[in-house]
DNA sequence: TATAATCCCTCTAGTAGCTATAGCTTCAAG
DNA sequence: CTTGAAGCTATAGCTACTAGAGGGATTATA
């Protein structure tokens, strides 16, 4: 049984956000101690540290919801939790070449030697798309 | 003078959006019709394609702000919006970074080719990080 | 000129995933 | 038994919008 913030310690996520996670349903309500505070078990400490991985990874909440939920049935097939694995994977894909377009442009765009506003290639840009070499 | 409606037509601003925009201080309120509606002009519409651009090379609402001040005073050295663009492109750059690092992550993960919950990759990653090979 | 279709108005609340603050209570060590 | 750290709830704030309710204005057609 250990407290709040025993657990925040352990799993590096911070006390408010573990409160915010219980308010999502993330996580069960723990018990309550004499004095109305948390104590969490080892149950507690691992479900966290899961949601704590997979919001590294950069899952959101309500994947991890589902995800949390098909771990919680080792029989079943794994197709459903593969999918929003590969689902997600996409997405990063997506937001890296965006990204990238984005980079190209302002690397491009940064490259300006103009003394004064009057002829900065950042501030010409901006204000005229036709400027731009790439789509965005 | 032209109606928010035409103004959004133009520029690819949502209405909702330059309105938003206006409460933010990013544009004026414009003049209003006898009727309260409001009416834009040529300078309006350059603002707002100004700031359409800025916001899909992904500069922030305040950098904005700040890159339209400096765009008002011609005669000024444009260090400052070079310095702006520039440390949003760093800015880009570490998120690309980062992303990539979770995509090689998520590609190992997603290579599951178990039947059952039990031996699934996804959730025996997620549920240790030690079987992580990079970091994140 | 009447009316209908379209447009526009303000205000409020909701989105994701937290973070911060205020004002209080509880716990653990000495 | 006191004191300082830690915990409690509730509320508001962050970014950059978006959606909806409940109205008024404008414009095109009959």
């Amino acid at each position: 049984m250990f407290s709040i913030g025993e657990l925040s310690r352990r799993t590096g996520v911070k006390i408010p956000t573990i409160r915010y996670y219980e308010q999502m349903e993330l996580i069960d309500a723990p018990e309550r101690s004499a004095g109305n505070q948390r104590r969490y078990t080892k149950e507690g400490l691992s479900r966290l540290s899961f949601i704590r991985h997979s919001r590294d990874l950069g899952f959101s909440i309500e994947d991890i919801k589902e995800l949390l939920e098909l771990s919680q049935h080792p029989e079943k097939p794994c197709h459903d939790a593969h999918g929003i694995a590969v689902q997600h994977l996409k997405n990063v894909q997506d937001r890296i070449a965006k990204l990238r377009r984005l980079e190209r442009e302002l690397t491009r765009v940064s490259k300006c030697d103009a003394d004064s506003m009057a002829e900065c290639a950042v501030i010409e840009t901006l204000a005229d798309h036709s400027l731009c070499e790439t789509d965005h």
